[in-house]
RNA sequence: GGCAAGGUAGCUCAGCUGGUUUAGAGCGCUGGUCUCAUAAGCCGGAGGUCGUGAGUUCAAGUCUCACUCUUGUCACCA
């Protein structure tokens, strides 16, 4: 990879300034730094792009109520993202914000190139709109061809003028695209996700709206100036804009390096469905890898600022230092994959992996080479008594650089300690404290210089992961890490040089004691649902059954299952409920008679049709059975 | 319900196209040991019916089928 490509263009995406930063901006974004930083590291002309989603009704809205306009609102918010990623020490080139003029400069071109290829064109969006929710719908989402299926509420139909791009035109280019090029979507699993998604057919993309006016406005010469771009249209061509599409095409040379995107898993479809297919519309080469990242979860809880468990990246990297939580961010869960974190799992990391194997590989050293050489290393016999260790280190390292940018940075870490650990094996081996009572200086003084040679490599190979931490390793050892020192220590597996070992602090000391607070109530209540899906009373007493007797049964045309019915649970109005029992009952048959009713259900809408509560029944191989009650009782009543 | 990926030591996971007689790693636990070091290092152990049940094969975590559970995703899930 490094060989035949100049350039490489790392991405985040760009945060949506309606929420503020959160240990997942943080984890995307300290993998794309270490890409980044990596990337500089083996001498590639490398841009790293992050910044802000700043337009939509959302934002309009948020600001509103605050009483600020949209652009005053976006500042602050965009503000906090750059100053934390300032803190973190994150190695952006570029910090873009949507609302910069010349990232409208470059949608306006994209947005003309597309329409002059014909893949814009201009229609009717229609939408069912609750006006409670504020949301569309389409008709096929409505319940009884009517009502809000998140509220039960009428909408209204509301037709409005929208351009179109044409995604169902590229569809089988996409396909072809999924299929070529092996690791264009990592990983395997989300790109089968995509490709399954994308072979059910694509619908042409409504990328203009009427309805607000937070965004990016259409060229003059559309001259049709109420419509703004719609959210994915003008947010994902910021990774365009960044390099100067549409103004000052000097930077787009990154696009023809490596470039990877980063995003989390939720918005990985619009990267590899919607961004491709614009490219493709643009003429554009296509990203080198889409990457989406998983979850981070909370002593294996979901995080939500309702729960109060969310975990702050700033809180964390000022209890337990910034670079070890990068470490712990970037080894404890494979690419992809959701992870959880705990102190107890960060502190593990920590102690094991950081201070054991590393820190105090780095004290030992110290100790040693002060002890028997009065802190002067000297690499003269390192090959003549442990080629096997160099070699079999070198044969390690040779093997990492896949792993950096297919994403596999815990894989990459993981395999990276095995240096380490023959660094430790080494030092039991030929036990240098022997040597020297035995008068075998020479022998004494290799090991240590063969440890300090490994730890060098370590250290630079280790620096896009902690950069300040890594320097002052090599500081230590008399060397800086640089793109140069790259190429003499890893590529030319050069030795150090002889040198005077400073004597450093501890790099990782032991941590004995949670620092960071955690959210108290979890422990005990996690607990109890734990507990064998043992519930309370209470927690029973959330569904409302009641008992229903059913006025009417009907079948639900070209359905096998579906029987309608009105049933009155002793309310002013009837209520209907779509119940799967067609197989089981006939409609004849249930007329007149009673059953349980889950009366507290939200409405949800089947094949179209509201249902307002779930029937109880018992189904085994035998068939099913309503449950009712051994005698009439009165509609509505209560059961429990 | 369709599709996809999974169910392997206490925990997190490796085990590619089936076969080096005793199924691996890290962490945790535990026994031993050195002393340069952050009670760290190193060596060893702990014995997991490889989700369940069949089948194919001389031979199956490794292939086939069924079942079951988990997760993701889509869907007319209630």
């Amino acid at each position: 990879m490094s060989e035949n490509c100049k350039k490489a263009y790392i991405t985040t995406p760009i945060y949506y300034v309606n929420d503020v930063p959160h240990i997942g901006h943080a984890y995307t974004t300290i993998i794309a730094d270490t890409l980044a930083r990596y990337s500089r590291l083996i001498g590639l002309d490398t841009m790293f792009l992050t910044g802000t989603d700043e337009h939509g009704q959302k934002i309009e809205e948020a600001a509103k109520s605050r009483g600020r306009s949209p652009k005053e609102y976006a500042d602050e918010i965009s503000g906090k993202f750059k100053s934390l990623w300032d803190e973190f020490d994150i190695s952006y080139d570029k910090f873009i914000r949507t609302t910069d003029e010349d990232h409208k400069l470059g949608v306006h071109k994209a947005f003309e190139t597309m329409h002059a290829k014909g893949d814009i064109y201009k229609d009717n969006y229609e939408g069912f709109y609750c006006v409670s929710c504020e949301t569309f719908f389409t008709k096929i989402q409505l319940v009884d061809d009517e009502f809000c299926p998140d509220c039960g509420k009428p909408t209204s139909i509301v037709k409005e003028e929208s351009y179109f791009f044409k995604l169902s035109k590229y569809e089988e280019r996409l396909l072809q695209w999924y299929t070529d090029d092996e690791k264009c979507i990592l990983p395997k699993a989300k790109k089968n996700e995509v490709i399954n998604f994308v072979k059910q057919g694509l619908h042409d993309l409504s990328i203009t709206r009427t309805s607000f006016d937070w965004g990016v406005k259409l060229p003059e010469k559309m001259n049709d100036p109420k419509h703004v771009m719609y959210v994915w249209m003008d947010a994902l061509m910021n990774y365009i804009t960044a390099l100067g599409y549409g103004k000052d095409d000097a930077n787009m040379e990154y696009w023809n390096g490596t470039t990877v995107h980063l995003v989390g898993k939720d918005i990985l479809r619009f990267h590899a469905i919607y961004w491709p297919a614009f490219l493709m519309s643009l003429d554009l080469p296509l990203p080198r890898h889409i990457g989406a990242h998983g979850w981070w979860t909370r002593d294996g809880e979901k995080m939500s600022k309702s729960k109060g468990n969310v975990v702050d990246p700033r809180e964390v990297a000022n209890a337990y230092g910034l670079e070890n939580f990068r470490y712990f961010l970037l080894r404890e869960v494979p690419f992809g994959q959701d992870g959880d974190f705990s102190q107890k799992a960060l502190i593990d990391r920590i102690n094991s992996d950081l201070g054991n194997d590393l820190g105090n590989l780095m004290n030992r050293i110290i100790g040693m080479s002060g002890k028997y050489s009065n802190l002067v290393i000297d690499s003269t016999n390192v090959m003549k008594y442990h080629e096997k260790e160099i070699k079999d280190a070198e044969a390690i390292i040779d093997t990492l650089e896949p792993f950096i940018f297919e994403l596999q940075l815990n894989r990459f870490l993981e395999e990276l300690w095995k240096v380490l650990t023959i660094a430790n094996q080494s030092i039991t081996a030929y036990e240098p404290w022997a040597k020297i009572k035995e008068g075998k200086e020479e022998e004494a003084m290799a090991l240590v210089a063969l440890v300090a040679n490994l730890l060098a490599k370590v250290s630079v190979m280790l620096s896009s992961v902690m950069p300040k931490t890594c320097a002052s390793i090599s500081d230590a050892l008399g060397f800086e890490i640089t793109p140069e020192n790259f190429n003499t220590i890893i590529k030319d597996k050069k030795l150090l040089e002889t040198f005077t070992i400073k004597k450093l602090p501890a790099l990782f000391p032991r941590i004995e004691h949670e620092e960071l607070e955690s959210p108290e109530p979890k422990v005990a209540s996690k607990k109890e649902k734990k507990a064998e899906g043992i519930i309370t009373i209470d927690q029973f007493f959330e569904t409302k059954i009641k008992i229903a007797t059913i006025l009417e049964a009907e079948e639900v045309p070209k359905s096998d299952r579906l029987l309608k019915l009105k049933v009155d649970v002793g309310e002013n109005e009837p209520r209907q409920v779509i119940a799967g029992i067609k197989e089981f009952y006939t409609a004849e048959s249930l007329a007149g008679t009673q059953a349980c009713l889950v009366a507290n259900l939200k409405p949800a809408k089947i094949m179209g049709l509201l249902s307002e509560g779930m029937l109880l029944a018992a189904k085994d191989k035998e068939g099913l059975s309503l449950i009712r009650p051994e005698s009439p009782k009165r509609s509505g009543t209560k059961v429990g």
